[in-house]
DNA sequence: CAGTATTTTGAACGCAGTTCAAACAGAAGG
DNA sequence: CCTTCTGTTTGAACTGCGTTCAAAATACTG
């Protein structure tokens, strides 16, 4: 049987990645250790980097967990939404990233701490993972400005985007910001509400 | 003679952050090594240790280093300034923070790139240098929100600098925003626009 | 110049990620 | 049931890191 085999494997890759997340979520990417994993998954140390690449690949299939979480918390934001203006939806997905950002720090912060040194390709599906999240807010953005091209309103996507993460990033290093959490949503909700006004004619 | 033992110190300190400068703004923060400083400097390896804590305290010297430089940059960018409209002023600022960020990437992300985990606390020069910055873009935003109480305002302030360091964080990161660096000056200037523009009364 | 205090040094320690020779388990043949 | 062969699993060992600290070097003092 060659399945044998290779079914052992997946179920080793799959208890990895789960005692790798839990980990993560707990202590944060940088504290990950590969002997602690061994331990937590019940396998030899060597046997690790026969399921994987090297620890950066296990932080990388978590990350692939954590973006399909995210992802479903900002499309629940606004599944019944639908009939909200533009600049309230888009509020709510914010307000859905900062509280999952905020709920599952280590997890999310792991998703733009990508080892910039190793290799420098992103995988093809990470960069999907980012349009996906980006296509949630296309819409309500072409709502915003109509007028506006593909080229010019994709920035705009991109441009959004980035500025809540920020908004976000720095608010929740309190060490930082000086703000206190719940005065992040108060951020967001200014900038959104001010750059959706309509336009002075 | 007690102050010749502390000049030399003194010129040792320098002579390392000066080292740690280099070699982060080469190959960034995460690839200095201990060893590596030691020989640029001409000291022996424990020799650091006995002018600095540990290598954290070293960037966080170059951080301090590089926040003046970053001052010096978005100050210039509005000291001819003056008569220009606020949100005018803001892009300009933010053009600096980009153009500094995209120059000096290493150096830059080292500002923002604290070791989480040690100790916990950050200095009061680096919180102070922070709010320096803020300081650049207090005035123009009071222009422009001139009813914003100065809670309000100061949220603002920090929103809008989050926003923009956003942008640039993402932007520069080609391998996730996919976005060409000059088109980030855009997406800088469509935010800001639309957030200046005068409200419909 | 001897003796003492202070500073500087780099070998050594502990702890990482990763490798790989050896131990092992399973299948096939006798 | 044992032997051999094959592929898998293992954890000791290797390398490289930040950091320490006993010893060597240097500077001060009487």
């Amino acid at each position: 049987m060659a399945g044998k085999v290779e079914a052992r494997k997946a179920a080793l890759r799959e208890k990895l990645v789960e005692a790798a997340e839990i980990r993560i979520a707990r202590d944060g990417a940088g504290a990950l250790r590969a002997r602690d994993l061994a331990q937590d998954a019940g396998c030899a140390l060597g046997a690790i980097y026969t399921a994987y690449d090297d620890l950066n690949a296990i932080i990388m299939a978590v990350n692939g967990r954590t973006f399909r979480k995210l992802g479903v918390a900002v499309r629940a934001s606004v599944a019944e939404a639908d009939s909200e203006p533009p600049t309230r939806r888009l509020i709510l997905m914010s307000n859905a990233y900062l509280h999952f950002a905020d709920a599952n720090t280590n997890l999310w912060r792991a998703l733009f701490d990508l080892q910039m040194q190793s290799g420098g390709a992103v995988p093809d599906w990470y960069m999907a993972a980012l349009e996906d999240l980006f296509a949630n807010i296309a819409q309500p953005v072409s709502e915003l400005f109509p007028d506006k091209g593909a080229e010019d309103a994709g920035l705009m996507v991109r441009a959004l985007f980035s500025s809540v993460h920020g908004i976000v990033l720095l608010g929740l290093e309190r060490r930082i910001s000086g703000v206190p959490p719940e005065q992040i949503e108060r951020m967001i909700a200014q900038v959104l509400n001010q750059i959706g006004q309509p336009s002075e004619k």
